[in-house]
DNA sequence: AACTATTTATAAGA
DNA sequence: TTCTTATAAATAGTT
């Protein structure tokens, strides 16, 4: 091969292919900034050297080359995908800005705040709202007392029961006339304390309590994304 | 300027100007592909003419290179802004979805639903709650009967009055004893029409109802974005 | 698009 | 990397 003309293919000889690497790098860099000029053309070239050492040469600036690049291309991935994503959680931002603003006056209104809009048949709807949750949180409260006082009985009983059979026992090893079978627990005796050992649990057992007083705040919408994405 | 030799700034000439495009951008690409192939590197070649049509090269793929240089550059405000939206849009969206499960639970609570998981002071408290705002709702539905009554006495009295100018009229008339001063409109008068037109307004001219039954269900929180973005 | 005179790029060697 | 030089390749202006 005559000197200076070499086949397009890998160059096996890494110092060769430095060399090489080096003033072709820097001639493709030159022709791409005198294309650029000489007809008005938006240019960017990036180059990445076998080692992984980054050249590159935009005309512009290279996000504005890939920016545009990106939008040429409607099927690019990152950028539409990230698009999307943006905006499928700026349209759930807002409407669970709603959503929070509607439970937010609906709370108000259940509490007796925020009473001035409503007409006198919106009060009546109301009034009837709240007598029936109060009916129903009135029952409930009843049911829980009487649990709790029924609890207390069977604690009175059993209390009861045990001083009972220490009597007994007592009286039984006094007299001497008592057998194992005297002292077996009734039938009865072990369904109360199955009972007992898992009632019903009331008050302390709770592991949520209802929070009344609410200081929630829906944040203001400050970020304008496409903004800032943008520029 | 001898042959063949031109100055590097932007062709006048639309018509050599486009050929001149056509030719190095020909150039340019070929070039590209000879460097990657011949010093197996990776490259990326983007050309927008100046009447915006895209010619590209890539020696393995632009998304590939672009990736890739966006990699590199760490500081790329593109890249670190929409990470950064994302990131804000999502904490927000837990934010309030948060919120609105919390608002929600209060909500049902104030109307009596779900009270399973309540201790006897937690009722207790709720049914304070509730009495209190039973109180202030009755207190306003009250204000609001009250003044609807006494509009509608505004009214009857006005009616009345209505009335009786047109007898005094008929009366004046038949006796040719009246003079214009006699029916011009007291001062009491005056008074009244202008409560009259601007009273406080009730039930029909409410702009908002409250919305009682809530059907609002927080939508399931589905989109892994980060996944989504960098597949 | 093809031709050609020239410029430019670059392979090989230093 | 950089310079030199012989040569290949690119391309401006023309046909």
């Amino acid at each position: 091969m005559v000197k200076g003309k070499i086949a397009i293919r890998k160059i096996n000889c890494s110092k060769s292919r430095q060399v090489t690497f080096f003033k072709r790098r820097t001639g493709l860099l030159k022709k791409a900034k005198e294309l650029s000029i000489l007809c008005d053309a938006e240019i960017g070239v990036i180059i990445f050297s076998c080692t992984g050492k980054l050249y590159d040469y935009a005309s512009t600036s290279m996000n504005s080359v890939i920016e545009r690049y990106n939008k040429m291309k409607q099927d690019n991935q990152q950028q539409s995908i990230t698009a999307a994503a943006i905006q499928f959680l700026q349209t759930e931002t807002e409407s669970l800005n709603q959503q929070l603003r509607c439970l937010q006056e609906c709370n108000r209104r259940l509490m007796g705040e925020e009473l001035s809009k409503l007409g006198l048949e919106d009060l009546k709807n109301l009034e009837n709202v709240l007598e029936m949750g109060l009916k129903n949180v009135r029952s409930r409260k009843i049911h829980m007392e009487e649990m709790r006082e029924l609890k207390r009985k069977v604690d009175d009983v059993e209390q009861e029961n045990v001083q009972l059979r220490k009597k007994l026992r007592v009286v039984g090893r006094d007299h001497r006339e008592s057998d194992g079978e005297f002292f077996a627990e009734t039938s009865c005796n072990k369904e109360r304390s199955k009972m007992s050992s898992q009632a019903i649990p009331y008050e302390d057992d709770m592991p949520e309590r209802i929070v009344l007083q609410l200081s929630l705040q829906p944040k203001p919408y400050l970020l304008d994304v496409q903004k800032a994405a943008s520029g």
